[in-house]
DNA sequence: GCTAAACATGACCTTTTTGTCATGATTTGG
DNA sequence: CCAAATCATGACAAAAAGGTCATGTTTAGC
């Protein structure tokens, strides 16, 4: 399994860190929320131990943060903080265990492994949602506001590229890649053709507009 | 959510049930083991409440007879034992969390919520597959015999709509409806020809065709 | 404020996908 | 075994989707 330490104590981190890669896992150490998040949003892991209590960014808020995106990474909360009040609010932020110091290793092996246990690698994702737009992917399905917008399939595997990476500028290049398989500038626009012919799906008729240029760059959904 | 309280103690239990349901859920109650394997067979419960200590068959071998039937159901396992040892061995047997009496209310509830959120109610089918004929419909491909079938649109959704209902014969009628939302009868033969078609892609070039005609009924997709 | 680059968009053409038709093959009931 | 019904399939036509181009608009640097 592929497991990330998010802790500060650095003692702790590779405490932990060893006693994991002992059982048969790969362990990735983060030393702040701001890097684990980031590592967490970059890579695909099967689980992510992360201490409440952390420099930059509380564990808390990384946690909402990436259930803010729709991961769904198994998360173990690790605290000194050991009331129930605090084990509550951590679970309700999306936290799938909650384990207060001092464990013992053991404990939070077993808990890890548990967790990580049924993030099933087939539980893929199958809805995106960015402000008021949605996509279902099974169904093939695009709303604003609740309203059905229909899309032609390049226009849709644009969108979702988009939607998989909002807040994020995507740049052309990507967008060559991912939605159209080029491997090489094609010296045309059909990009530029393409977003306009979505802006005037998803945005046009809307107050807010979702689909931002990036000049130079490329293209960004946000609200 | 559906949950399964198996607990022998009926204050504990009614309490715990109460609460429950005060906070929206829908509660079974089993008061042995027995009763509690059995409850949770038949029915499709969304987390199940576990005593370990129970009459006639204990928690944790309720627990491994379940997951020995492949049931996933989450398991949030309730016990007097509070020590570490025993946590992780109602973890390794498949539980999905622990929680040593004596507990509040909160916390049970919290933690029941958590593992039960995961089994997602969307857990939607991504893939479907009929002898060795593949498909995934979220990344839209078709396979048979591990070799990648390209289809058209509406192709792929005759052969979603096939495949969901295999080993039965789909009607003309209900293809027109599923396939094409035509709610009467246009009074060509599209469907004979996007059979053809599909045909001429899915079993022509194998040793066993999977598509069948059914005579004055549809058709049906079978080994 | 002018200019060049980058982007937006309407019009048009090409390709792909879908549907229709005609014809031939197969099945079933009498 | 024959005829009618049902189904299969190749050829063609219509519609939809995707792409290109030309032109207009916006932006950033000077």
């Amino acid at each position: 399994m592929r497991i990330l330490v998010v802790e500060d104590d650095t003692v702790a981190a590779d405490y932990v860190r060893k006693g994991l890669m002992e059982a048969g896992h790969v362990v990735d150490l983060a030393a702040d929320g701001d890097l684990g998040l980031e590592m967490a949003r970059a890579a695909d892991y099967d689980a992510l131990v992360l201490d409440r209590m952390l420099p930059k960014l509380d564990g808390l808020e990384v946690l909402k943060a990436l259930r803010g995106d729709g991961d769904k990474t198994p998360v173990l909360i690790l605290s000194a903080l050991g009331e129930v009040d605090h084990k509550v609010e951590g679970l309700r932020a999306g936290g799938d265990d909650y384990l207060a110091k001092p464990y013992s290793f053991t404990e939070l092996l077993a808990r890890v492994e548990a967790i990580g246990r049924r993030s099933d690698p087939h539980a893929a994702i199958t809805r995106l949602s960015v402000g008021d737009l949605e996509m279902d992917l099974l169904a093939r399905t695009v709303k604003r506001e609740g309203k059905n917008i229909l899309l032609q399939p390049r226009e849709f595997r644009l969108l979702e590229c988009l939607m998989r990476n909002a807040g994020r500028v995507v740049t052309r290049t990507m967008l060559l890649e991912k939605v159209w398989d080029y491997h090489f500038d094609p010296q045309t626009n059909v990009i530029d053709v393409h977003i306009s012919r979505l802006r005037g799906k998803i945005d046009k008729e809307f107050e807010v507009p979702l689909l931002h240029t990036v000049r130079g760059a490329g293209y960004r959904l946000q609200v």
